[in-house]
DNA sequence: ATATATATGTATCAATCGATCCGTATATGA
DNA sequence: TCATATACGGATCGATTGATACATATATAT
């Protein structure tokens, strides 16, 4: 049955990608109720309020739509039927051709959403903090599952493998926001994959290149 | 010979100093000139403005100083006295431990000093892009300086080695503000330069570490 | 002594911030 | 038809933003 009361005049769900996007190449704070209820096709500050609460309740559904598409390059991290060296590749290339594509604003909105926060909004800065914190959970899962299975070795290198993959991911945020070119963060995750293939246990077997490792 | 004038009652150093702490741990626009007022001693309005001109004005002071300091850590990048290498390794190290240390805030002020920014503050984002951008010209010189030595191999590898560094390097700012401690980060940059020893070309005398790679 | 130059304290500016109130419009349910 | 429920437009809230005005205080220069 359709719910009672007046209809609402605009499209709810485009508001919140058109908000998205807002949020995603400014960030949390420096975006301002004026643009957001402009972007949203000049809907009144009470439509907005009865609508999505907040500005922070706006934006706590913005992430969640967020991470639900765009985010979701991150999902091989825990899908179990992949192999950990697949599952790190495919986030890793997908999510640098993401963060760099012109279709959207560049980088990752959980890493620079709320990179410029005051101590008011300390709990926007958390929310995202927290979704950082799982994609290391993810990672370093990735990596500890490869040595359960006798892909990696269990080494020193190995051990700070998670570190290196969690800061070089990071990192592509500021590349992609600098304009780094799809093809050249694409290129750069290709080779930083070497550090896996070089601990990864020699079977006949083994998923290694076909080519020489340092072409 | 004394400037003229009534004598200024704060010391203009160390609200500068204090206004880097307050601008590197927020970001340019969640901080106020209220806490910028507050933080060096109670200085009035008047105080300030005459002193500064604008809050932009004293962040570019602030950008100058902190480049100057702690942003001395990158300064082995354009040392040719040092080989490419070993400039490389000190600037990663050094970062990675001013970074992550707790004397002061965490990660870079160039990385996350403006990375939320208004359409209207454009200039204070492009300043520190500049400043990025050199960082990436000065650790692409130095991978093609080791190439002209012929301390690297030219290849696939080392051509995208730079962006690799690169990202790495901006990548630290995220993990040493969500917390990572000085040695992780500083274990991880040892073993992102097994990168750079791969693409090393081999001699009797090359810099290559003792022990196995791997380890 | 007087002029000049700079700094300070206080009050206040216009603009914008996120958010709320109220009267009205438009739908469904009984 | 009338009650209920939701959305809308527009005015406005108190707080804060970066910045300025103006009178006064304190130094040097002549």
């Amino acid at each position: 049955m359709a719910r009672t009361g007046r209809p609402r005049e605009f499209d709810r769900d485009k508001a919140i990608d058109a908000a998205t996007a807002l949020f995603w190449a400014q960030g949390y704070e420096p975006t301002s109720l004026t643009q957001l209820k402009s972007c949203m096709g000049n809907i009144s500050p009470a439509s907005f309020y009865a609508a999505f609460g907040s500005k922070e309740a706006l934006f706590r559904e913005v992430v969640q739509r967020y991470l639900e598409t765009y985010g979701q390059v991150m999902a091989p991290l825990w899908d179990e039927s992949l192999s950990p060296r697949e599952a790190i590749e495919r986030t890793l290339h997908g999510s640098a051709r993401m963060q760099s594509a012109r279709a959207h604003p560049t980088g990752c909105l959980v890493v620079c959403g709320a990179s410029n926060c005051s101590p008011e909004n300390e709990p926007v800065q958390a929310l995202l903090a927290a979704e950082r914190q799982r994609t290391r959970t993810g990672i370093r899962a990735c990596v500890e599952r490869a040595i359960a299975n006798g892909e990696l070795n269990a080494s020193p290198a190995t051990d700070v493998l998670p570190d290196i993959l969690t800061t070089f991911f990071h990192g592509m945020t500021c590349e992609a926001r600098d304009g780094m070119r799809p093809d050249t963060l694409d290129a750069a995750v290709t080779s930083l994959l070497t550090l896996w293939d070089l601990n990864a246990v020699k079977r006949g077997t083994a998923k290694r290149p076909k080519k020489k490792l340092t072409d």
